[in-house]
Parts: C-alpha cells; sequence; structure tokens
DNA sequence: GCATTAACAGCCG
DNA sequence: CGGCTGTTAATGC
C-alpha cells in the first residue's frame, strides 16, 4: 500500500482529496516499471487502469494502415491519463510505448469508480484535464498535415510543459534529442535542427539531454521554419 | 529539395 | 567508458 506521502509525491491532483477518499487511493494503487521499448498498451488492448507517470516517458499514439507513427501525445512524469477508456470501459484504440525505462502507477478501475462517484474534488480535475486534452485533440487536426519538422517539435515541447497536466514541473525537462524526434516522428538529425533553431529564436535553451522552456505561448502556436 | 539512415569525432557525466 | 550531440555523406521520396 502506497504512504500518504509517496501518493502526494507522485499524484498532485491528490492534495484535494478528503482523508476518506487518499486513503482509499493509497489501497487502489500500485507502481510497475517498464523497460525501454516496451508496450504497456497495444491498440486493442485491454488496460484497465487510470495511469500515472512516476518516473520516465511515454508515447501515446497510434500506427495507421500504411505503418506510420502518429503520435498524439507525449506523457512525462507528473501525467495521469486513461480517464476516457475507464469512463467508456472498451478496448484501447492506441499504442502506449515507454521511450525511456518507465515506472508508472495503476488504479484499480473499481477505485477509479469509487473516486467517480464519492469525490467532488476528483471530478473537478477530471473534467478540467478533460477540457484540456480535448484542445490539444483540435490543434492535432491541423498538426499531422500541414506543420513542418521545426513546428512538430515545436507543439511537442509544448505539450509537455502543458501547466495543466504537469502543474508542479519547472521550465527544465531531462530528455534528450533522439526522444524527442521519436515523439515528433523525425530522426535525431531533424530533431537536432530544429531544437538550434527554435533555441536561435529564443523560444526555448538547449543543453546536455536537456530542454528549458523560455516561451511556452510562442512554442504552442508555432508554425513554420521562419 | 528535403528528410532519412549511417557513420564519425567530440563532449559530458 | 557509455550515452548524447553536432555534423557530414550517401540515398530515397
Amino acid at each position: 500500500m502506497l504512504t500518504l506521502a509517496r501518493l502526494l509525491d507522485i499524484a498532485p491532483w491528490a492534495a484535494d482529496l478528503t482523508p476518506e477518499e487518499a486513503d482509499k487511493v493509497r489501497r487502489g494503487v500500485t507502481e510497475k516499471v517498464f523497460g525501454a521499448g516496451s508496450f504497456l498498451c497495444h491498440r486493442g488492448d485491454r488496460f484497465d487502469y487510470w495511469t500515472g507517470v512516476v518516473d520516465g516517458l511515454i508515447r501515446f499514439g497510434m500506427v495507421t494502415r500504411e505503418g506510420k507513427g502518429a503520435t498524439l501525445a507525449g506523457l512525462r512524469t507528473g501525467v495521469w491519463f486513461g480517464e476516457g477508456s475507464m469512463l467508456k470501459s472498451e478496448p484501447r484504440q492506441y499504442d502506449l510505448v515507454a521511450l525511456r525505462d518507465t515506472r508508472v502507477a495503476l488504479m484499480n478501475p473499481s477505485t477509479f469508480a469509487w473516486l467517480f462517484a464519492h469525490s467532488a474534488a476528483f471530478n473537478r480535475f477530471l473534467v478540467h484535464q478533460l477540457n484540456e486534452r480535448l484542445g490539444q485533440f483540435i490543434a492535432l487536426v491541423e498538426y499531422e498535415r500541414t506543420l513542418d519538422a521545426p513546428a512538430r517539435i515545436a507543439r511537442n515541447i509544448a505539450w509537455l510543459f502543458n501547466p495543466v497536466f504537469y502543474p508542479r514541473s519547472s521550465a527544465t525537462l531531462q530528455i534528450s534529442q533522439e526522444e524527442i524526434g521519436l515523439l515528433a516522428g523525425v530522426s535525431r538529425q531533424t530533431a537536432n535542427k530544429a531544437l538550434q533553431s527554435l533555441q536561435t529564436d529564443g523560444l526555448i535553451s538547449v543543453t546536455h539531454n536537456s530542454i528549458t522552456v523560455l516561451n511556452l505561448p510562442a512554442l504552442q502556436k508555432f508554425t513554420s521554419g521562419a
């Protein structure tokens, strides 16, 4: 069973729960590790957990009929996701791949259902988060067809720094250029060029194995290489 | 042209 | 040393 301190450490939303609710959650969450490159679930699988990323990086995406990968979202340390599948109780429509060794927290369906039925704070969190995700997915429509490599990189970085999903994160993230490339669907070399160009524009600052965001609104709206 | 793979030297932890 | 970075060369769409 999770300690209360551990729960609060890995789940920002838990701070708003009543003591009874937090107690229920502590007993309904387990932690698990997935190795780099391994799938948490494939499209069509059942994966009946509401999931928090305790430490790591996950690509949330799908493979088209032509075999091309499309990233729907990058998920990094601190995020909780999967509420859509929990509420609908159907097989996952997408793949979840760990891009590096990743530790996750898994909430039982029964615990999720109990929270959903009993906790006002939890429901407020869910509505807020679903609303934010809706906006992100609307932006995806434009993303795949019209944006060049630097713009795709910019979008992916902006998603990783969304303050709704990552309320406690700093402006700096430990991530390699290869991992950014995997998320954006471009090669490492192309990711390298794009990052340098975004740095020249003053939107981010790049150092060894890490990215610092300097202008989040500009990253979100970024559309062209010029 | 532009992006991709392959390959390499240099750098950081 | 092992992993990451910046760059170049060859190849493909």
